[in-house]
RNA sequence: GGCCCCGUCGUCUAGAGGCCUAGGACACAGCCCUUUCACGGCUGCGACACGGGUUCGAAUCCCGUCGGGGUCACCA
């Protein structure tokens, strides 16, 4: 039985990168029919972990990545919370020492530095020399007389080399004496991390580790604790990080300024930015941010476009698939297709996969998705007028990219007397153009006699009226945009005029030729 | 600095000695379609980090150089 996990720490948000790890860990556990685990490594005993937790569980059952066992939803191998096994953890440090592979040690952090700090001065490297090692219990007894704390040290070989095979790496061979002798638990009496994980790992059968690269120099350690336990050792992939934009430092969280340099990064977070002003939403770079999953779903993207951009990001499956179902995605994913070298991170390719999928959306699912952001906005109230949207988001069809695009159609919602012009464009197309008025003026007439007023109607009723009046059509559609939107662009101008209706074409013509 | 990892178009990638004058996708540019904006179609731009080997033949194998990154905590 395969089980994978993956163990978030609760930090308030859910980072794209872990979304990655986790999407990779939960592909290999259901490809293989096995379970997948969330545990959750709050060592770090953080006040809040529910609230600090509760985007992350959100964010990933937002992407459709659930879990067997974990937070929230217990198992048969918990707690899985780190801050709940302190004593489950001491009792293997103990275990650790009896057995002769950790010892407590009495160096003070002022001993310590300076030990490091002379084999620096020779350009040696420095291992520790073991000497405030208590040999056995008197010697505990004598340190802690001289009020010494005691911390528990791995009793790292210092001879050979510790092997083992990895996924995506190959075999992975590191000596033992590049390894410190690793505090396993401090003076206060709490474990560090390296100890909680093997634990952990073993208490939930965790049967492959697929973590991110900077992981693979814990593994040696890690193995060590694994070996001296008894414990079976997992099999291990470990994954390249995701890399920030245009260049292959990891992807952080905290550098949003520097990414909106990138063109394509700032274009992409001042639409979102747009949308969720909005509909009211904060948009400071802790809360709002591309790096953050939480950002996609404030403004719009959907969850299988964006998991279907992560699966590429460091895997692939040939040169040409790039659509993948979830069942595709079960049934072509591999560990030894993952890529070694770090990806970086392009939010513009993230959203052709959204518009690709966006496209392929049924109206109604669409029309779902987008009525939310007229809520919010405060565009539309109780009851929704379904079919007015209904309409918009057919009309608009492939302009609609994410859900929250929607606002772009606001001025259908906007009070006829409130409607906002853009100044520029009116000018172009009625205040300049010679003549311009005088045409509106007569086409509003030509629409006022319309007798239907559905989009295939009004082609005709304005083909025929351009004709008489021996222009173009282009004559007077710029200008009749214009004035029943304010704006210069849209969809396909028969179906704005059916979605208005009659009356409220004309109430807008007539604002527009009063003010032009 | 030690140890470890990585290095194909701007980006994601295909490539396991001849299928490679290196393929696809995103981005970009131009053209076409078109009532605007999107969509779509076509065309273009564009890479094997460098240097040595091995071989009839190397992006692919070996060595070295350079470059990038990770890690060296009583963080996770």
């Amino acid at each position: 039985m395969v089980r994978t996990r993956f163990a978030p720490s609760p930090t308030g948000y859910l980072h794209i990168g872990g979304v990655r790890t986790a999407l990779f860990n939960w592909l290999f556990a259901r490809k293989h029919g096995g379970q997948f685990i969330l545990r959750i490594d709050d060592t770090d005993e953080a006040r809040n972990v529910d609230s600090a937790l509760a985007p992350i569980l959100h964010g990933f059952r937002w992407l459709g990545i659930d879990w067997d066992e974990g937070a929230e939803v217990g198992g048969p191998h918990g707690p899985y919370y780190q801050s709940q096994k302190l004593p489950r953890y001491r009792e293997v440090v103990r275990q650790l020492v009896q057995r002769g592979a950790a010892y407590w040690d009495y160096a003070t952090p002022e001993e310590l530095k300076a030990e490091r700090e002379a084999a620096e001065k020779e350009k040696r490297s420095w291992l520790y020399s073991r000497r405030w090692m208590a040999q056995n219990e008197t010697a505990r007894r004598r340190f802690e007389a001289e009020g010494r704390k005691g911390v528990v040290r791995l009793l790292m070989p210092r001879e050979g080399a510790c092997e083992f095979v990895d996924h995506i790496r190959g075999q992975m061979k590191i000596d033992w004496a590049s390894e410190q002798d690793h505090v396993i638990q401090r003076a206060d009496g709490t474990v560090l991390y390296n100890l909680a994980n093997v634990v952990d790992d073993f208490d939930m059968k965790i049967t492959h580790v697929i973590r991110a690269q900077e992981h693979l120099s814990n593994t040696p350690r890690q193995l060590f604790m694994i070996d001296a336990l008894g414990y079976p050792r997992p099999e291990y992939a470990h994954l390249p990080f995701v890399a920030e934009p245009g260049s292959s430092n990891k992807l952080s969280k905290r550098k949003l300024d520097a990414y909106l340099k990138n063109a394509d990064f700032k274009k992409v977070h001042e639409r979102a930015v747009a949308i969720a002003q909005a509909i009211g939403l904060k948009t400071a770079a802790d809360t709002f941010n591309p790096v953050i999953v939480d950002f996609y779903e404030q403004v719009g993207y959907l969850p299988q476009a964006i998991i279907n951009y992560l699966l590429l990001l460091g895997w692939s499956l040939d040169d040409k698939t790039e659509i993948f179902t979830r069942q595709q995605m079960l049934d072509a994913f591999t560990l030894e297709r993952v890529n070694k070298s770090p990806a970086s991170f392009d939010v513009k390719k993230l959203s052709a996969f959204q518009e690709r999928y966006m496209m392929a959306l049924p109206l109604e699912e669409k029309i779902e998705r987008v009525t939310p952001f007229l809520v919010k906005a405060g565009l539309v109230g109780d009851p929704v007028p379904r079919d007015t949207i209904a309409q918009i988001v057919a009309a608009a069809g492939e302009r609609l990219k994410i859900a929250g695009d929607i606002l772009d159609y606001a001025d259908f919602f906007t009070p006829d007397e409130a409607l906002p012009l853009d100044e520029k464009i009116f000018d172009k197309r009625l205040r300049k153009p010679p003549g311009a008025r005088e045409l509106l003026r007569a086409c509003r007439d030509a629409l006022a006699e319309a007798t239907a007023f559905d989009a295939a109607s009004l082609e005709q009723l304005l083909q025929s009226f351009v004709q008489t009046k021996g222009v173009e059509l282009g004559d007077i559609v710029h200008a009749l945009r214009v004035a029943v939107t304010g704006k210069g662009v849209g969809f396909g101008l028969f179906e704005t005029l059916a979605i208005l209706g009659k009356e409220r074409c004309l109430s807008r013509i007539d604002r527009a030729l009063q003010r032009s």
